[in-house]
DNA sequence: CGATTCATTGAGAGGCTTCAATCAGCGTGG
DNA sequence: CCACGCTGATTGAAGCCTCTCAATGAATCG
């Protein structure tokens, strides 16, 4: 289960890309020797408001971060895949909490000894900061979505993203094995379960997706890459696949 | 014009508490010497996409922070008030789009001086941390906000967030000067300019505010701070107001 | 005083949510 | 082995909130 993490461990983010330099000159590799936690399926990492002392990175599985805000709902506002670091977010107090949707494991750190790993460090630092405005940008790519998309611009803007994710370089994937549940994605993209499961159906309809009778109906196929990042409506920030090379067994719309 | 942002220039941020110290260690500070420029209504500081040349801290003045999506809708992710340092987001380029709301004055100084200054001096790091989460906190908040909240809980929670904002520590503020328009108001909050217009109506209607009749209508009495918080659906994060002692001349829901 | 700009109000439509029922796998125990 | 129950996903129907389109209102400026 969750090929598409196992692929994406060694190289799925732009800062790896300084990971060329030798020695402990990656952000990544300062982890290398750290105690391993394992994580049962659904455990917590931390809790929102926890005093902040631990610094961690994702080994393998998928968590989620998320908060649960006053009326009992919860809002996620990122998944952690393998080689994620988390708990930057300074402060005495960790600003969301962290669980495991699957079985995980995450090295971790303290807080001390990581800072002082980045400042003695300084050819870290452009990493580290590197790493703190992808988070930023993916917030803001997130506030986007969260403003204007409807459901169906948000799920497939979900799935090109989470496509891309595991995809290597130049690697395009059409099967993607999603790790979490209708609730997680629904709760990601500020929908509810059933809307998120309604426009599956629609896409499916639509012939841009498959969905795997099997399991939890987890392992989706990418039927029409090029109409899919249309629907996202990204712009054309998508550099097209080939769609009309597909067996293209669609319903229409 | 604009006395909230008059006011709020000294202190209105976290991270001043750390000013204290004396000489260069506020990140504040740095900024004290630099050039400054004059910025008219609605005109651009720097565009989404252009190179990142430069960090500012404004000066005087309200700007907007914002993405121009696909189909030319615009989102607000954030303004910025007098203290506030912009164009940290690493990287090659900026990330969104900042002009000014009303005439404005920023300082400016190039990416490298910054850079060098951050690094150099060990004991404005911290700051710049703080900063940096302070931002990530925020759009955090942002994500909560757009995901969940219904319109008048949206209002709320940003007429209050603007009232702490410009309200100094202790000081309770009842009157807030809106520097932003209906439409700005309405393209932060993932709603629609009637929506907004109609939501603060509802809002006078229930005796949480009244709008003073003159100008653009940007002068925003807060009637029931207590209720406005309980409106804003935070949960209990708020240190309740006096609001019984007001002289309520409101009309009931 | 008309023109402009921004805010407000109204009516209708549409998309998403809510509540509820059904379906599909999968594990368990008889 | 199959019935049962459990969990998670799907589907349906109705209602509500917000958006869209359109008109009106209020204030400023030439």
């Amino acid at each position: 289960m969750h090929t598409a993490s196992e692929r994406s461990v060694p190289t799925h983010r732009t800062f790896t890309s300084l990971a060329g330099v030798s020695g402990e000159t990656c952000l990544r590799e300062v982890f290398g020797k750290q105690p391993v936690r394992q994580l049962g399926a659904g455990k917590p990492l931390f809790v929102e408001g926890e005093e902040a002392t631990h610094v961690f990175q994702v080994g393998q599985g998928t968590l989620r971060v998320f908060k649960i805000i006053s009326d009992g709902r919860r809002v996620i506002t990122g998944f952690l895949y393998p080689g994620d670091i988390i708990g930057l977010s300074v402060g005495q107090r960790y600003l969301y909490s962290a669980e495991a949707i699957s079985t995980a494991t995450v090295r971790e750190m303290t807080r001390p000894e990581f800072d002082s790993a980045v400042t003695d460090n300084p050819r870290l630092q452009p990493e580290f900061f590197a790493l703190v405005s992808d988070e930023m940008a993916a917030a803001q790519d997130q506030m986007v979505l969260l403003s204007c998309k409807n459901a169906e611009e948000r799920i497939c803007s979900f799935l090109l993203k989470f496509l891309k994710r595991c995809s290597l370089p130049g690697e395009r994937r059409r099967q993607i094995e999603l790790p979490m549940c209708r609730q997680d994605i629904a709760d990601y993209l500020g929908l509810t379960i059933e809307t998120v499961s309604r426009t599956f159906t629609r896409l499916i309809n639509k012939g841009v997706v498959s969905i795997e009778n099997g399991a939890l109906r987890h392992t989706i196929m990418i039927e029409r890459p090029t109409l899919m990042a249309k629907l996202a409506g990204d712009g054309n920030e998508v550099d097209s696949w080939d769609d009309q090379s597909m067996t293209g067994h669609h319903a229409g719309h």
